[in-house]
DNA sequence: GTGAAAGCGCTAACAT
DNA sequence: ATGTTAGCGCTTTCAC
């Protein structure tokens, strides 16, 4: 170590952690010695002696989806500044995966986990992870009542929704969903349909997976009813797009014929060139308090879990609305940003 | 270590990393021990122990911008089969970032980089760096000759796009540019005004910076001039859609009185409400081989320096071609995965 | 306030 | 083919 130059060695440990008991004077002799020698203190070394490494996992089921970047960003910029590292685990809703990833990194060293996308894994995360102070589920909600977590409201954004279209004059509403075993569409739909039947409307439900691979067979077979829904509602705004394709190839006239809504507000949906409506989630803000929550977690063994649910936001929009002319009107994403 | 279960100590490390010198006998001895007693060696002390942790960085200038979760994505799941992990790192174009982030992750030991995104940074990160085979570059083409990359051939892109648009029968291209110091914006400019000049066209360039705030701005000045351009192009899909967005607000119908044109093919390029021609990358490629050649480099050190140009793919869709009545004809970005 | 010593849990020569 | 001996570069009691 940089000692020789200067007085001692487990002196140069404290002076650059910042330990309180250390001289002013040879605090300032060991810094200069520092970065005159172009000391680098290695992260490893520290890491193993002191038992944690700055590092934290993201868990996404899949970071191509538009909707986690943003997190991912939002997350990873906080952690900077913390001086943190981020690794993104891809676990394409696999359990195996999530549980590779998490004993890999907790091997690593990492002090805990984000888990944007609890799903099928939830159960064999917690058990992989022995402590589950060390990890905070975003987005989706756990089952398990013993994690903290910070997801949206989407029983309300899906209430928000319903009132919106019912208030537009529309009766018979279709809902093309998500798995079953994700928490977000099981809510949403539930806020939607509460909406939408207390509005005197009706619903129509099929079951998709998050991507927009069933769009066109569910418009299909939606459109062949003798009485075909007026409003369809995507999952997220990626279904939603897709459904928007599937009906004007079909000959019907957005929104004149039929209305489209989405969720999670991503880039994409003012950025069409028919900008969608939908409910966004405030994004940024989830992944800025989950590695709050988790760092406080991991650092202070006495902290309680914490739950929060954030508040959805409808966004107005082209595929819904036949008087709104300019899309001026709907903040874009960034300017939701808080 | 779980030495004292078995016979030795340091033989449970050659089991361990699969060293050829060891008993058939005891091999299986160990390893029945070893998931007998839950036993997790730990990543940390064997990476300060043996100098590489099996981690990359991948420095993007921002995760949030379409074109990267691809590449990121495919980084990450050959990673994943590898046993490696990908820390992600937004740089925003801004060096000292950069800087900060390649400093903290060599003290923590990772193996190498990919550079996405190089600009501004590339001579601070390679300075920071030391050894420039720790880093391949990707996308955009480094300045320097002494470091691997893979990049598309965007001249060659460009050049497909001028061609297309001339036969077309547009005269009065254009373009609306990155930042001047991206190689990717000054290539595929070359390609472009290359093909249009040489059909007797003519091109009319504004400087953006690959967002499409500049769009509105560009579009107004465009059409105030006596003879407006009849083609429009943006240097990434996102700069199209505002194109396309400030044309259509101007009433001008797209394509029928105006053309729109795009790079990359991210993902919203097609599912877009009206789908945006566009030249696309092969990112998935484009991040499989930047990670092979890192690899090879850091682990063989008579390995030689890579330089890669991909090439890239027309998609004629809805916002240039009237002729193209339906979006069947032109194949998806994951249709594209090879 | 500062130094000395003992590891953290592995890997890597060297010896057997 | 296996055991022995040193570290990797830090943090952390514990004395002084």
């Amino acid at each position: 170590v940089a000692a020789a130059a200067g007085v001692s060695a487990s002196t140069v440990s404290r002076v650059i952690r910042k330990h309180p008991d250390v001289g002013q004077e040879t605090r300032a002799r060991v810094l200069g010695v520092v970065d005159g020698l172009s000391y680098r203190p290695s992260g490893l070394a520290r890491a193993l002696a002191s038992g944690r490494s700055p590092t934290i996992g993201l868990l996404v089921s899949d970071i191509a989806n538009p909707f986690y970047p943003p997190l991912a960003k939002a997350i990873e910029q906080r952690c900077r500044k913390l001086a943190y590292s981020v690794v993104i685990c891809n676990t394409n809703d696999d359990p195996d995966t999530s549980v590779e990833y998490i004993e890999r990194l907790l091997a690593q060293g990492v002090e805990g986990f984000i888990h944007a996308s609890a799903g099928p894994d939830e159960n064999a995360v917690l058990a992989a992870l022995g402590d589950p102070r060390r990890i905070v589920f975003a987005n989706r909600r756990p089952r398990s009542t013993d994690v903290s977590y910070v997801v949206s409201n989407n029983v309300g954004g899906g209430r928000q929704l319903g009132e919106y279209l019912i208030a537009q004059g529309h009766s018979l509403i279709a809902f093309l969903s998500g798995p079953p075993w994700a928490s977000s569409s099981a809510e949403r739909l539930t806020g939607l349909a509460g909406a939408v039947e207390q509005g005197g409307g009706e619903m129509l439900v099929a079951q998709g997976d998050f991507t927009p691979k069933m769009a066109v067979q569910a418009v299909t077979t939606w459109l062949e009813r003798a009485q075909p829904p007026t409003a369809f509602v995507g999952i997220n705004d990626q279904v939603a797009a897709a459904i928007y394709v599937a009906l004007t190839e079909s000959g019907l006239a957005v929104p004149d014929q039929a209305a489209v809504a989405g969720f999670d507000n991503v880039e994409f949906a003012w950025s069409a060139a028919v900008p969608l409506t939908t409910v966004g989630q405030r994004t940024e803000t989830m992944g800025r308090r989950a590695l709050d929550i988790l760092l406080r977690q991991v650092r202070n063994p006495t902290q309680r879990l914490t739950f929060q649910d954030l508040p959805m936001d409808l966004f107005v929009r082209n595929t819904t609305d036949l008087r709104r002319p300019t899309r001026k009107e709907s903040p874009t994403p960034s300017e939701m940003a808080q």
